[in-house]
DNA sequence: TCCACCACCTAG
DNA sequence: TGAGCTAGGTGGTGGA
């Protein structure tokens, strides 16, 4: 039998635990696969003779130590030539490690305890070479049969398990739910007042031939055949139950569920039992009912057998977005409307038996269809799929946790295999230890760019930068020399201390990359000659998986919680970086210097014996790098091509990435027309990429006020507009035009008859800790006290808050508003604000490049400036123009790219 | 007026 | 957005 595992977890049974394994077949059957025999173990480190201190284990915990073993093992730091003996000890019950591991931390012959905190399940897997939502093959032993209760299709006990390759995932199936809630007098419901009315299902594929489902708590006449009503909140919550068992789902979705849905549920349920248990919330496969724990603000739930998926961080991980409102968010991602009804209506529309009540149903419907869509539509789960196959976490600890879930697992497994040890996690004082002492991890270098318009810039950057470091220097907590000495040469990073080459010993981590960097290549490979979009999909999703995992390794290492926190090895890494890139820009700036353009070939200047005619030099300087990138400007005396710029950009990558140990690699990215350069992190090209045989361009901004939350979007678009113009068109006139017209329009808003302005006008910034522990006043918290004040119910800490600034004379931070409440009360806007402090400063950033001087201007509407053209020749930018170009060549940045400006 | 500081968000 | 990292720009505020 085949299927892909989906959960795992254990029970006890008289002869030990017994591993569960959930999953689903490729005939869309559910499966839990029982596998005995399994026994948990940990290692210890003795101070002296680890057989007697083994002896002594076994009497003092006779009835918890199954044996002890003598092992070779390596510590888990430093370059060590041989292994040292330890003692395996393994137990008889998961469960009683946590309590032998402290016992035994006591005992003065006991120097250190490994793998201790390493849960059953996952070391099951990491020993079997298993993997979540792997595909395994699973022989079915005849003798034994699990007489347990579960809610799978199929129960078996495994005599033999093996994993098998399969691209395709099992036909999973989804489930997203979403409840609503009486809100009493318009007030935020609360499971002790308020009942839950209606429950709304979607599934993925169909239930009984619905794709959707709405219960609702009460009778009701003329509903569609896809609502079921009932006579009474516990009958709707058990037919919920009972809906959700029958269709066995594997994934469980909605969204904000976890602080929402299933808390209320589940509080709800308890208040119902009260005195006597009439709902049974069973979701678990295993039976389990429903239930959550709070761990600090977050919420864990835990639903054996299946996986529990909150829509709401996934999205707010992987899009940038200035709300995450469900109605937003079904906007700008699926361009969906979520039907709305205020909280306020909602006793109305629940008391009405006509078409108000219907209305609330299809709302009610909406909102699990939308949930369900943004997986489905939005992919959301595949990349998480991939990165669980790829680490061999389970997928409920992919989704829920960070990457150091995932690191651990592939260390773990790569350790065991080369017999070293893997340290626990730290404890609270460790961490503190840590950010105490730590003298700090330095980043990467980024160079100061040549400001202001450049025309024809290729762009390039190192392909994974801080892995291939990694890689090509053998950096590694097994590498650093700090124990044991070396023969032969090492390996010194510009930051300090020591590793071993790789001839002498290769480091586990340098090990894992490779490994991975090769599954990524492999991958790529075959996404071309795909026989399908399916297959398609998944090894895209693998691919990526592979570099978050490639990626993840460098922030592990300087990640203070971190098992395996190195931070000599952390600024070994960084520190080749910052050499690297400047290293780089010294071989083309120097070195390469410029090219020669010779028949659709590239010479460097030593390759031109004699010049012919024809011959196109091209000058290169870097203008500009982050990190892992260079931009470098071409000029020439002709105009040169994409296609050429193209096969420059190609010669000088190759050229530098031979100059550097494998696996590094410098590639040619793309090429900019024009960029327009402010600051570090600050910039706007016309980019051309190479797709196919074409090249596609596009405008990208970076770090600029478009792309930034805390600005309006009045200054997001006029910002774009002014940068198209600019950058596309070389229109500098046009681009100061339609900034006076913007400014012109926003002089005279009148809220009351322009309510969509406000939309504009709205910024918004994350409500990031309580109010109390901010130092200084913030917009968007007199915003969230005003909402309090008014509603009682403040924004929760980690929401957006949307707010627009109205006029007066009041400090700033004090005349936010809720965008709202402006609206509804015709409150006005501080004009002027959105004038000089929104619209202006950004585009005067970019003017400035073109030299416009801006020390004179006055933006004060009765005293007219450049802005306000209504009696003055509209020309600034024009003249500003014409007076650079009688300037000398070169005395100014962009005094010669100003020159082509008009003729491209 | 200048500067240090807090806060936010972004680049990579 | 309660668990990978640092570098860096910008705005508002309040005190020197």
């Amino acid at each position: 039998m085949n299927f892909q595992i989906l959960d795992a977890d254990y029970v006890r049974e008289d002869k030990g635990p017994v591993i569960r394994l959930f999953g689903r077949g490729e005939d869309g059957r559910s499966v839990c696969c029982f596998v005995p025999g399994f026994e948990p173990y940990f290692y210890v480190n003795t101070k002296s003779d680890p057989g007697s201190a083994g002896e002594l284990l076994k009497e003092r915990f006779s009835s918890a130590i199954k044996k002890v073993e003598i092992v070779n093992k390596f510590e888990p730091v430093g370059y060590q030539v041989s292994p040292k003996p330890m003692l395996k000890v393994t137990t008889y019950d998961p469960g009683n490690v946590p309590e032998i591991r402290d016992e035994i931390a006591g005992i003065p012959a006991v120097k250190e305890i490994y793998e201790t905190d390493i849960l059953f399940r996952n070391r099951f897997l990491i020993d079997r070479e298993l993997h979540g939502m792997g595909w395994i093959s699973v022989e079915p032993s005849s003798d034994s049969s699990p007489d347990q209760r579960l809610y799978c299709d199929d129960v078996i006990t495994a005599s033999s398990i093996e994993e098998i390759e399969k691209l395709s995932n099992a036909p999973l199936k989804y489930l997203a739910f979403d409840i609503e809630c009486l809100p009493l007098g318009g007030s935020l419901p609360m499971p002790e007042t308020s009942p839950i009315i209606m429950v709304s299902l979607s599934f993925s594929p169909a239930f009984e031939g619905y794709g959707s489902l709405v219960l609702v708590s009460k009778p009701v006449e003329g509903v569609s055949d896809n609502v079921e009503t009932f006579a009474s909140e516990a009958d709707m919550l058990n037919r919920f139950f009972e809906v959700f068992q029958q269709y066995d789902p594997d994934i469980v979705g909605g969204y904000n569920i976890l602080d929402f849905d299933i808390p209320y549920i589940v509080d709800r349920v308890s208040i119902l039992n009260d005195p006597v248990n009439t709902v049974r919330p069973v979701t678990g496969r295993d039976g389990r009912l429903l239930s959550y724990r709070k761990i600090g603000t977050r919420t864990m739930v835990s639903m054996p057998g299946r996986v529990v998926v909150d829509a709401l961080p996934l999205i707010r991980s992987q899009f940038s977005l200035k709300r995450y409102t469900l109605r937003n968010v079904a906007k700008e991602l699926l361009d969906m409307e979520k039907l709305d009804i205020a909280p306020s209506e909602m006793e109305e529309h629940w008391e009405d038996s006509g078409e108000k009540i219907l209305r609330f149903i299809d709302y009610a419907q909406r909102d699990s269809e939308l949930a369900l869509e943004l997986f489905m539509r939005l992919r959301l789960l595949d990349k998480y799929i991939a990165v669980s196959q790829v680490s061999g976490s389970l997928l409920q600890e992919v989704v829920d946790g960070g990457q150091t879930s995932m690191v651990d697992n592939l260390l773990l497994r790569e350790y065991g295999k080369r017999d070293r040890v893997i340290p626990p996690k730290p404890s609270d004082d460790e961490v503190g230890f840590r950010n105490l002492s730590s003298e700090g991890l330095k980043g990467g270098e980024v160079l100061e760019p040549k400001k202001g318009l450049i025309e024809n810039i290729i762009i390039m950057d190192y392909k994974s930068l801080y892995p291939t470091i990694m890689m090509a220097h053998n950096l590694c907590y097994t590498t650093v020399v700090e124990k044991d000495r070396p023969q032969g040469e090492t390996i010194k990073p510009p930051s300090g201390g020591e590793f071993v080459s790789a001839e002498i010993f290769k480091g586990v981590m340098p090990t894992i990359l490779e490994n991975l960097l090769n599954r990524r290549i492999e991958t790529k490979k075959r996404m071309k000659g795909a026989s399908s979009e399916e297959e398609h999909r998944v090894l895209d999703a693998t691919q990526l998986a592979l570099k978050i995992l490639l990626n993840s390794f460098y922030g592990y290492s300087g990640y203070t919680r971190a098992r395996l926190y190195s931070l000599p090895l952390a600024n070994a890494v960084t520190s080749f970086g910052r050499e690297n890139i400047i290293n780089t820009r010294a071989i083309i700036n120097g070195q390469i210097n410029k090219v020669v353009l010779r028949d659709s070939k590239v010479l460097f200047t030593e390759e031109v014996d004699v010049p012919r005619a024809g011959d196109r030099t091209v000058s290169l300087s870097v203008v500009y790098g982050d990190t892992d990138s260079v931009f470098v400007q071409c000029t020439s005396k002709t105009p040169i091509s994409l296609d050429d710029a193209g096969l420059v950009g190609s010669r000088i990558a190759d050229t530098v990435s031979a100059s550097l140990p494998d696996p590094m690699e410098l590639e040619f990215e793309s090429i900019a027309r024009r960029g327009i350069f402010l600051a570090k992190k600050r910039y706007a090209i016309w980019v051309f990429e190479r797709a196919g045989n074409e090249w596609k361009d596009s405008i990208k901004v970076k770090g600029m006020e478009t792309v930034r939350r805390d600005w309006c979007e009045l200054t997001s678009k006029t910002l774009n507009r002014v940068l198209e113009l600019i950058l596309k068109e070389g229109n500098v006139e046009a681009a100061v035009s339609h900034v006076r017209q913007v400014v012109d329009r926003v002089r005279n808003i009148d809220v009351r008859k322009d309510k969509d302005i406000i939309d504009d006008l709205t910024m918004t910034r994350m409500f990031s800790k309580n109010a109390s522990r901010y130092k200084n006043k913030q917009p968007h918290l007199t915003v969230v006290e005003k909402i309090e004040e008014r509603t009682g119910a403040p924004p929760a800490v980690g929401e957006r808050i949307p707010f627009v600034i109205t006029a007066g004379k009041d400090l700033f931070v004090n005349r936010a508003e809720d965008p709202e409440y402006v609206r509804e009360h015709n409150i006005p806007i501080d004009v002027d604000y959105y004038i000089k402090k929104q619209v202006l400063p950004p585009v005067e950033r970019i003017l400035d490049a073109f030299g416009v001087d801006i020390s004179n201007l006055d933006y004060d509407s009765k005293q007219k400036g450049l802005f306000d053209f209504s009696d003055r020749p509209r020309e600034p930018a024009v003249n500003n123009r014409k007076k650079r170009e009688e300037k000398p060549s070169g005395s100014s940045p962009s005094a010669r790219s100003q020159s082509s400006l008009f003729d491209f």
